[in-house]
DNA sequence: GTTATAATTAGAATTATTCTAATTATTGAT
DNA sequence: ATCAATAATTAGAATAATTCTAATTATAAC
């Protein structure tokens, strides 16, 4: 309920969005703060409710502004899964994800320096790729 | 223009649907040789067109159920990239896929053993997965 | 052939997302 | 502080991919 960025967490807010000649404001604050809070992977849709416990008046459509902003300055990554609707995650480096198909939950899976260089080996000579989506499904015991 | 499955791809398509308790009916047999017949990943609105050219009056609704009868028979793949539309792809080995964000073209990257093993290195204990999604985003030179 | 079931079809409905146009907030001079 | 310019937010309309509905057509079993 308490979404008060950290100040590390605004500095970082506030560079990353200059560096793009935005603004910062609190419709945006409170949007990065509700992804730094819960590590869950929310939708447009449940961060608007989180985002309205502390500012009651924002809109979805503010809420899809301020995600394109956050993503546009890699604050945040934007998580696609089949057709599902946009996940969002705070998790900057660079890792996968795990979809459990009973529960829902979604999970980071950290990837060491050592997979993503193997990762790489995937691609023929001439294919030169920029970023990657590994998404595993499945159950967690 | 000429869409006519293979002795072998039909048997294949009737034993397939056969198992689910599905027919082999025209509409889905073009579909799925209109698939086999170009492996460029086409799109729901692609493989109308396509399959117009033989079959005039198919309606989209019918090229979705269809798709969809296909997936469900592990005929077909389905592709999903970031919220584009979904692409369909007959390669059933499983592989990773390559879109080049300059010619919009995509790409198959087949995996050897070696490497689904490693892939599926990723996961940590408990973590069991069925299947994986595996995209590469770059351009090719 | 009749009947039951499955498949196709056109068009309506749905859903996530984006767009539009009006309002409000912020900035940077005066 | 006032003003003007610009940026951001907002409600609601529009869009686009896909799914649903209800009617029609095709197929299979008897
Ligand atoms: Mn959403
Ligand atoms: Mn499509
Ligand atoms: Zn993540
Ligand atoms: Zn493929």
């Amino acid at each position: 309920m308490n979404f008060k960025l950290k100040a590390s967490d605004k500095e970082k807010l506030d560079k990353a969005l200059a560096k793009k000649g935005l603004r910062t404001t609190k419709q945006r604050s409170f949007v990065y703060s509700v992804i730094l809070g819960k590590r869950d992977h929310p939708t447009a849709d449940e961060i608007l409710l989180r985002v309205r416990n502390s500012l009651p008046s924002i809109s979805l459509a503010t809420v899809y502004n301020c995600l394109e902003s956050l993503v546009e300055c890699a604050l945040v990554r934007q998580v696609n899964m089949d057709r599902s609707p946009s996940r969002f995650c705070p998790n900057l480096s660079p890792h996968a994800h795990f979809k459990c198909t009973k529960s829902g939950k979604i999970v980071d899976l950290s990837l060491k320096e050592s997979q993503i260089k193997l990762l790489k080996k995937i691609l023929p000579k001439g294919f030169v790729s920029s970023n990657f989506d590994l998404t595993f499904n499945g159950t967690l015991r």
